[in-house]
DNA sequence: CGTTTTCCATACGGTTAAGTATTGACGAAA
DNA sequence: TTTCGTCAATACTTAACCGTATGGAAAACG
């Protein structure tokens, strides 16, 4: 997993391998068949820990909670921590855009991720079709935005990440009061732990500032 | 680029590149110092084709069409057309995440790419940090829309791409009323040239329907 | 007309890597 | 103690490349 952050698929050689871990072809070819079944488990083994953790991620959060959970979910994705596992995110979806094995275990992975993150939408009463443009929006997002170089662009990349993660979990239906709040008047906060007295949650939503996370919200434990 | 587009940085091989274009290596090496002289090269006229083509897709357009320009914008970069340009984005995009040289380029495409994308939002009258939240989403959304493999949690793509265009350009500050009327009650259609009599674009937007596209605007033309 | 420059081809050496064959060490069971 | 299953190391073959050396044809030049 290490080499596939640092190198992609491209740098998974068995003689790579083999030497990193001090053991011989010889060795590797008794444990694999050969190259393409060490990658299919390598494949086996990002889904299972993929699908295991937006599960923890997602599921089980306290009602009310759901708010922040769209926001730590973002968060734990699009912020400069979690590089590791971006990395292997993006390795594998490079990888996926090439190999249809690879490409079926990415269907795997989003399609559980959409409806997790779907169903976090819905319970801030959210519209099911707005919900999942919003889901879409938001994976789309977290990848996209790991792809780029923006250095230049914007000075505080911090201010900037915190206002998209608004518009993607801000919902119109549920949130537009705040929203034009925020974005016209006060110094442009509206996180839930920022945006404090007025409850601008979507919905329930109560307490818990998603500022404290665990550290296992990881893309990646490998 | 064919070979890029295809097959990654990693397929642009000297002799496999010379078999192809029919000639000999010995030819090559005559015009290039060597395979990194040729990447330099492959990495010039990307970023210059790329530079040419966001200014002509988003300068000189008629005041009053920026709103159309901004959908055309992700429309170009997110639908089902334009496979190559954005198969060809994407492998520059890999490249650049272990090569310096390629990541400067990107840095340099991105910076003026967003800040393209952010005058056309504030033609739109969207004050300056959302313009540029806006265009930092709408980029994001468009290069990781397209590593993702979502068959089967929508049914109905092109619906869901429409409500996401919408999401990303529809800006609550300008057009919030139009947003609301569109997520409650009606079939769900927001585009310019969708939501037809209510004229709900954000500023002047006048006429001119983004839907037919000149066949030039391409990610890339090459 | 001869020489130089330009452009392309062939041949060769060296490296990296996949996959196979064979042998060996070692512990457990017969 | 012999045998067998497990795990690992070495040697070898083949192939794909990168880069270099060298030769040659045709055009440009003096």
């Amino acid at each position: 997993m290490d080499v596939l952050a640092e190198e992609g698929v491209s740098g998974l050689r068995i003689e790579v391998l083999a030497k990193r871990l001090k053991v011989t072809k010889g060795s590797f070819y008794w444990h694999f068949q050969d190259r393409r079944d060490l990658l299919m488990a390598v494949l086996e083994v990002w889904k299972d820990g993929r699908i295991r953790d937006i599960i923890k991620q997602t599921r089980n959060q306290r009602p009310g909670e759901e708010l922040e959970r769209i926001y730590h979910v973002i968060d734990v994705y699009s912020a400069g921590r979690n590089r590791r596992g971006m990395q292997i995110e993006l390795a594998v979806r490079d990888w996926a855009r090439r190999d249809p094995e690879a490409a079926a275990v990415v269907a795997e992975v989003d399609d559980i991720r959409l409806r997790c993150a779907r169903d976090l939408f819905l319970a801030c009463g959210v519209p099911f079709d707005e919900a999942s443009s919003r889901c879409m929006l938001l994976y789309a997002y977290v990848f996209g935005i790991s792809l780029m170089v923006y250095d230049r662009f914007d000075g505080n990349a911090a201010q900037l990440k915190r206002d998209i993660s608004d518009l993607i979990a801000r919902s119109s239906t549920t949130g537009a009061r705040e929203v034009n709040q925020n974005t016209t008047a006060a110094p442009r906060r509206s996180h839930p732990e920022t945006a404090s007295p007025s409850q601008p949650s979507a919905l329930p939503s109560t307490a818990a500032p998603p500022s404290a996370s665990p550290p296992n919200s990881q893309v990646s434990e490998h």
